[in-house]
DNA sequence: TTAGGTGCAAATTCTTTGCACCCTG
DNA sequence: CAGGGTGCAAAGAATTTGCACCTAA
């Protein structure tokens, strides 16, 4: 799937909706245009492209609007953020061929190794996307710690 | 391997110490202290993590040197950087399980799908860390775009 | 000696927040 | 009509930059 099909909009949108009522929230004419313009990306846009999409429709939405709705469609579940979702970068001497294990509760950071990771072979329909340089596996999960201590952190 | 050796630390200074000299750069007080500081460390530490470990030995480091040295030191190739390396937070609203080709050059994300990346059983060494919640893979590389049009941007 | 490196502080950039008005339910 | 939502502007964080002094080579 290169494109998003109108079809996956439209579900996304229902979807939307339906979360939205369920929780509450009041359904506005920028909540929609914002979710709207994540939805119909296939790229995963930053906020300000976000901003910038959203604005062509509706001129007079407010960039800190973006950032709030933004935020509350993550809460809701219904969109994901990637990358440090409201952490730091990170740094990393560890030249060789490893992957990640990241706790979504504390942050901490574990590498680990497995040959058969390094060895995998993409789906053809990467091709189409680009020339791929490295493949590394992220998992998220609840390290062992914060899985003692419970939900809090 | 949970913790970084003695060893591994050893191999990473003297790379660096290499690294430093071919590229023409004094070797600083700082910089060692700086690189060891993430060389040793088994978690991904951000910048004011470095920072407040370089502290401990080296009280009168400023924090801006530890910002320019960790972007020195991944120009060299010596660190890597995790996260959004120099790049915003972005929203995904695709909810099902899916795979990400970033470009390198130019920030493209497109996401792809495997059935058999959805499926791969994690090695057991993954179990001493954590529980795992999900796997996502990563796949780095050039996009069709950039590669047609040479190194820049 | 001397060019590159560092510390300091000010500037940017990205994101969040307080407040008064507005609009959905 | 009421309470949450929005826009604006200002505050906060994170990161970068200009400049004068310092130090490795």
């Amino acid at each position: 799937m290169v494109k998003v099909t109108k079809q996956d909009i439209e579900q996304r949108m229902a979807h939307f909706n339906e979360a939205c009522r369920n929780s509450g929230a009041k359904l506005t004419h920028q909540r929609m245009e914002i979710f709207r313009e994540v939805a119909q990306s296939a790229d995963h846009p930053d906020v300000e492209k976000v901003y910038q999409g959203v604005r062509k429709r509706m001129p007079t939405v407010s960039l800190d609007t973006v950032y709030r709705t933004l935020g509350w469609l993550k809460e809701l579940g219904l969109i994901k953020t990637l990358g440090p979702p409201r952490e730091r970068t990170r740094f990393d001497a560890n030249l060789s061929h490893h992957h990640h294990f990241v706790c979504v509760q504390c942050g901490l950071m574990r590498d680990f190794y497995s040959d058969k990771f390094d060895k995998l072979s993409l789906p053809e329909s990467v091709q189409s996307i680009g020339y791929v340089e490295t493949t590394q596996v992220e998992v998220k999960g609840i390290c062992l710690k914060c899985a003692v201590k419970g939900k809090p952190i």
